[in-house]
DNA sequence: TCTGTTTTGTGACCAATGTTACTGCGCGAT
DNA sequence: ATCGCGCAGTAACATTGGTCACAAAACAGA
């Protein structure tokens, strides 16, 4: 399909024709795989991704290597930390895993700001993506600080579900773990747990949601 | 003190003359006490609190009631949920209290968006109130997910210091516990802990750090 | 001073989660 | 086939933090 009419497609609320020739005009076509690394932490950011198919996971890691899961970005969507990122080129403190094969149109940073002044429809955007996010990390923290893990699992799973489609997920405890900065044995033993209530079915590299 | 002075004082940032005197025009003065709730989970916002002096509190709290600190807005911050619920007139999901008698300039939303357009400096203001505030939250992310209680109580400690200008604080035990979404008991082991290793030293009402 | 209230100290216990240390299974490569 | 490896299951134990129960200390008023 043709970027122009993707990007119409996808981000309908920047709804100004010149703005989003503009987009076109600047905007770099990055196609990746998914388990691909966009954005490591420590890294510069140079580009902002809008994502017009797939879906990027925001990841924490701590020095130790702990890592958690923030939030992901699906199409129609883009990263709040790369638009943080433009004031004061400042590295990333955040990881940004391909989860399934994404196409994006990669931003140069400095349009960033500059757009904001011409187009009032990426003003807003831009302004939305922070609201977006901030409530999502709002999201987060409820979660990490107020769910038992237990909770946070299954929630986990049902939003895998939901965004996937499909009730049988392809993935690993330790993956699971990592997400949820647990450790694989406890994932096992939860969804296990979870097993034997009726509340899922277990396989090798798979879960089935019940 | 002038307001008028007082402002540019705060919120060199905003540097426009024409922004600065509009803000005057529609700002409302307003001075609270410690203790004072400026705007409880479930309200209405109508007000951008422009901070002069003092400092307030932002806590998330759960449908259980348990509390927890997200961070504090000192002079020359605001509030990145009150920016938030301008588009889409939410309710907030947070509770903003006082924490140190303030001096507000309460800025009615409706010119929030309205003045980006107009005055560059403000718009500038909101987009690095977002950047802050995201920061901030990710900082909290990491307490929570990555750090034990008695790491985060230490921190909490030095914290309060370091604002406050002085070693002794005067807090109890309970308001600790909230802050940090845990219970009176064992924010009590932890401190006698600290007093045990010579990092703290306990009075009622008031903890000494060393 | 007497008394009630708030704050703090503490021991005992419990639940949740993390850690260690194995075991076994299934699949792909040689 | 069989070897190796990644993944999953699980028991035992350690640690952290939360809860309960109660006592002691500090303070505030009457």
């Amino acid at each position: 399909m043709e970027i122009s009419s993707l990007l119409k497609e996808t981000f309908p609320s920047i709804y100004e024709e010149s703005a989003r020739k503009e987009i076109e005009k600047e905007g770099i076509i990055m196609e990746l795989k998914a388990g691909e690394m966009l954005m490591d932490i420590g890294g510069y950011i140079k580009y902002i991704p809008l994502v017009m198919r797939g879906m990027l996971k925001i990841m924490r890691e701590d020095s130790d290597g702990n890592e958690l899961l923030l939030y992901y970005i699906r199409p129609g969507e883009t990263c709040a930390m790369s638009l943080t990122c433009c004031i004061g080129d400042a590295k990333s403190t955040i990881r940004a895993e391909v989860e399934e094969d994404v196409l994006i149109l990669a931003i140069p940073v400095r349009f960033m700001d500059q757009w904001t002044n011409q187009f009032q429809s990426w003003k807003s955007f831009v302004m939305h993506t922070y609201q977006m996010r901030y409530e999502e990390l709002l999201k987060t923290i409820d979660g990490i600080a107020f769910q038992k893990l237990d909770d946070r699992l299954e929630r986990a799973l049902k939003e895998k579900c939901s965004t996937s489609g499909t009730n049988s997920l392809v993935i690993t405890h330790q993956e699971l773990a990592n997400e949820l900065n647990s450790s694989r044995e406890v994932i096992s033993r939860l969804l296990k747990q979870m097993e034997r209530k009726g509340k899922v079915k277990l396989g090798r590299h798979k879960i089935e949601v019940l």
